[in-house]
DNA sequence: GGGAAGATTTCCT
DNA sequence: GGAAATCTTCCCG
């Protein structure tokens, strides 16, 4: 490994706090090929049972969300459509919580990175969206259910934010007034981060 | 077993 | 700004 992962006691903060505290750490991601890694500049929290946008709202327990009910640190990837989008399992065990990586700043594997993403000519556009970061790091359904604090896959200290912003979550527009909680955050001016998606209004 | 929906991205007009 | 891409899971017959 090339970084020191967190230990597992980080990941046993309240989802909220998780949130926030992954801002700037490094998500990495060792491959055959070698490894990749950017900061983590966006996230968005789903706060389980209680939580309509979450896949766990109402405690649902199917086999895709069987691993937010496991401890926290644990990966937790899904389909969406043609993509694959990572989160990190939060909360205590059967408390369905998770916090969905956004976007990340690259760091290492550029040219990885480069080549993963060789449809997309600006650097920028390569990391700044949750599906566009998984394909850039090759993170994929493999990954599901694996520990954040060893190799393939972990997260390490990265860069303490100057200063941190939240606002309503992304893509969320059918689910009631859990679309107005403000539990996305993102590292201010980051042009990593993703555009804001216009919040349908009826 | 069929059909629908989804925490998205990309290409085309 | 709109639609297609194209996969898995879940729910209902």
């Amino acid at each position: 490994m090339i970084y020191q992962p967190m230990p597992i006691e980080f990941y046993q903060q309240p989802t909220l706090d998780l949130a926030k505290a992954l801002l700037g750490c490094l998500l990495v991601k060792e491959s055959p090929e070698g490894a990749a890694s950017g900061y983590i500049v966006e996230t968005e929290a789903y706060m389980g049972a209680g939580d309509r946008a979450a896949h766990s709202f109402g405690n649902r327990r199917t086999k895709r969300t069987e691993i937010m009910f496991a401890s926290a640190g644990h990966v937790y990837t899904f389909m969406m459509h043609t993509h694959t989008l990572v989160n990190v399992v939060s909360g205590l065990t059967n408390i369905p919580e998770a916090i969905l990586i956004r976007a990340v700043e690259p760091c290492d594997g550029l040219q990885l990175i480069k080549s993963r993403r060789h449809r997309v000519k600006q650097a920028v556009n390569r990391t700044n969206g949750p599906g566009k970061l998984t394909e850039a790091l090759n993170i994929t359904q493999e990954d599901y259910g694996r520990l954040l604090t060893e190799a393939p896959i972990y997260i390490a200290a990265g860069f303490v934010p100057d200063q941190v912003e939240s606002g309503p979550r992304v893509g969320i527009d059918n689910t009631g007034d859990a679309r107005f909680y403000p539990w996305r955050y993102w590292i201010s001016g980051n042009p990593y981060v993703s555009k804001t998606r216009k919040i349908k209004e009826c």
